[in-house]
RNA sequence: GGUCCUGUGGAGCAGUUGGAGUGCUCGCCGCCCUGUCAAGGCGGAGGUCGCGGGUUCAAGUCCCGUCAGGACCGCCA
């Protein structure tokens, strides 16, 4: 090593000693006589002192990259600095080697100022030379070992499966690869390593994870990135209740470890049903209350088209409750109509209580009965001065996901998050299927998802109600986690594939080998995949899973460091293949009667 | 694909009813400075106000288009 002691860890009992450090300029204090430079490695950072003698040291500027040599001594009475671990000491510098030096900062390394992302991330590598964003990469590291440490204890075996695969079923579209030595053909790779894990369960590995990087050609958010990671797992003869036993000493570990908080254990659970009627979210965020109240048999009968409309075609009307919103101006109001607008909703019809009287008060008010209004405070537990927001729809869940948004955004307006508090549920019995939109069904989570014990024989018969062994885990209204127990038996798995409208050639050509594979005495299974880069982001405290990668793209796909993606060269063009035909498959031998073309092997 | 926000020396910002590239903090260059710790003092350099078009006597400012970054909707089992 070219250096003998780390930076950050000196301290009082180690003045007398002589030490050579080598790391960044972080700071330099010249006061002509004297110069103070802050040198900053990994483990933090001490002050140097360069005395006359050292004239050398003028001449340095941030983010050199030097090496000290020096003595560490106590700070002089008064000056030492409690602010700063290593505050006691300093390091009276007797030599001073520039390693290499610094060209002036196109952003400034420095925890104070907050640059833009397209600067950041062009300049990530000095970005990460900050305090902040590099405790965020470590924090992740350890996050995988805490993770890794669990699962080794549970007996887990951590393996690595292919990222240029073919096409698997999930919803998203994929990315792809041309191949060069079939041109035509193309790889994907992995949106998950879903159908491989349950491979590894036939093949009788039992218990697998995997910290694996999964692909979705699919729009940005500040929680989706195209490339991402998941902790995927699955076990073998488990309930259920296994995987979110486990589940739970994961993230009990992480944020015991990393958060210092101790999760409580069970987690609660919240069926997908309760959870759509209590907060209109299949992720609900439970730092606060607010809760919906469904007043669709309470408002039968109204006269008020919007309403009756909904209640007619067998809908829902709900409310949810502003606590003192009846104090907003006008303006505010006015406000949440563009707030709905901008969602695709046509507005959001409120009525406000008058803080004195109570006094129902509204453009809607005047649409509803006296006894309608009279009672409504009591029907969705509002008090005077509060104001009632009001969705209605024909499709239940779209009322409701409108009313679960504005719960949201009442708790962010009205200040009612905990910043502080960390709350998680599980949400469990999700159904099994969605309306299509062209009068078939899809699966909601996957197409190998196992139906309830309750409706294993009969889903076919109420596909809208039948749910599912599938569970999500939440927190603070983030999914960081779902899951499922898969079905295993050919016969479960046939008749899903039948009310999904996949056919036997479709399903023997997209997953066939899956299926081919349990044909083998395939063992009960299922599993859990964790959202990896939204649970680190929580971790950290970050608002963007990109604080929590180490060179994240912009929100177009871009890499304004390396500057990916790029046009390829004609050579690269024609050697990929991307413009090759696939052959005709070729007719297997003997079958067309005539002989079939043999290639020549060498 | 849609809605919204942002774009002003290297970084972060301010810029009023349209009136001279005006200002602030940091950085950069030079000089001074022996106890600072986001050191301080003096001086200096650095600008296609993202880009293109329009309105106007006059545009950083208003309008249209476009590019880039961000938030959301659609999408993402």
């Amino acid at each position: 090593m070219i250096r003998t002691h780390a930076a950050g860890a000196l301290r009082a009992a180690d003045a007398g000693s002589t030490v050579t450090l080598a790391g960044w300029v972080a700071r330099r204090r010249d006061h002509g006589g004297v110069i103070f430079v802050d040198l900053r490695d990994a483990s933090g950072v001490s002050q140097v002192v360069f005395r006359e003698e050292m004239a050398a040291a003028h001449a340095l500027r941030n983010e050199f990259c030097v090496r000290v040599t020096g003595t560490v001594e106590g700070r002089p009475a008064g000056n030492e600095n409690p602010e700063l671990p290593t505050g006691e000491i300093e390091v009276n510098a007797s030599s001073l080697e520039v390693l290499s030096e610094a060209a002036p900062l196109p952003l400034p390394v420095d925890d104070n100022v907050d640059a833009g992302d397209d600067v950041r991330l062009r300049y990530r590598y000095l970005d990460l030379r900050r305090a902040t964003p590099a405790a965020s990469i470590r924090m992740r590291s350890q996050a995988n070992q805490l993770a890794r440490r669990v699962l080794h204890d549970r007996d887990f075996v951590e393996i690595e499966t292919p990222t240029l695969t073919r096409s698997t079923p999930e919803g998203a579209r994929d990315f792809l690869v041309p191949v060069r030595l079939q041109p035509g053909t193309w790889y994907a790779l992995p949106q998950s390593p879903q159908l491989f894990k349950q491979l590894l369960m036939v093949s009788g590995m039992e218990r697998y994870y995997q910290i694996a990087r999964c692909y979705r050609d699919e729009d940005f958010r500040a929680d989706r990135q195209p490339e991402f990671t998941q902790l995927d797992i699955e076990m073998s003869f488990i309930t259920q209740d296994d995987v979110i036993e486990l589940g739970e000493a994961i993230v009990a570990e992480l944020w015991g470890e990393l958060a210092e908080t101790e999760v409580p254990r069970p987690i609660p659970r919240i069926t997908w049903h309760d959870a759509m009627a209590r907060y209109g979210s299949d992720k609900p965020d439970l730092r606060y209350g607010v809760e919906l109240t469904e007043l669709t048999d309470y408002l039968r009968g109204t006269e008020f088209r919007v309403f009756a409309g909904a209640i007619d075609a067998g809908g829902y009307v709900g409310a949810v409750v502003m606590p003192g919103g009846a104090s907003q101006t006008r303006k505010e109001l006015d406000g949440w109509q563009d707030w709905a607008k901008a969602r695709g909703a046509r507005g959001l019809a409120y009525v406000v209580l008058d803080a004195e009287t109570g006094e129902a008060r509204g453009p809607v008010a005047k649409n509803l009965s006296a006894a309608h209004l009279a009672g409504l405070g009591d029907a969705v537990g509002a008090k005077p001065g509060d104001a009632i927001f009001f969705a209605a729809a024909a499709e239940r869940r779209e009322a409701q996901e409108l009313l679960g948004a504005a719960r949201q955004e009442i708790a962010k307006r009205a200040g009612l998050i905990d910043e502080n508090a960390w709350a998680f549920c599980w949400v469990v019995d999700a159904p099994m299927f969605e309306p299509d939109g062209e009068g078939g069904w899809t699966a909601v989570h996957h197409p190998f998802t196992s139906p309830t014990d309750e409706w294993v024989d009969r889903f076919e018969q109420a596909p809208d109600r039948a749910l599912a062994y599938a569970y999500d885990i939440v927190c603070n209204g983030n999914e960081i986690g779902g899951g499922s127990v898969r079905i295993h038996r050919a016969d479960v798995q046939r008749r899903v594939f039948d009310l999904l409208g996949i056919s036997p050639e479709e399903a023997a050509d997209k997953f066939g080998f899956l299926l081919e594979a349990f044909k083998y005495g395939p063992p009960p299974h299922g599993g859990i995949a964790f959202g990896w880069d939204r649970v680190c982001m929580l971790l950290a405290g970050a608002d963007s899973i990109r604080e929590v990668i180490a060179f994240p793209k912009t929100r177009g796909g871009f890499d304004p460091l390396t500057g990916a993606p790029t046009p390829i060269t004609a050579q690269q063009r024609a050697e990929a293949g991307v413009d090759a035909k696939p052959k005709p498959p070729a007719p297997a031998a003997g079958t067309t009667g005539e002989a079939a073309p043999v290639e020549m092997t060498r």
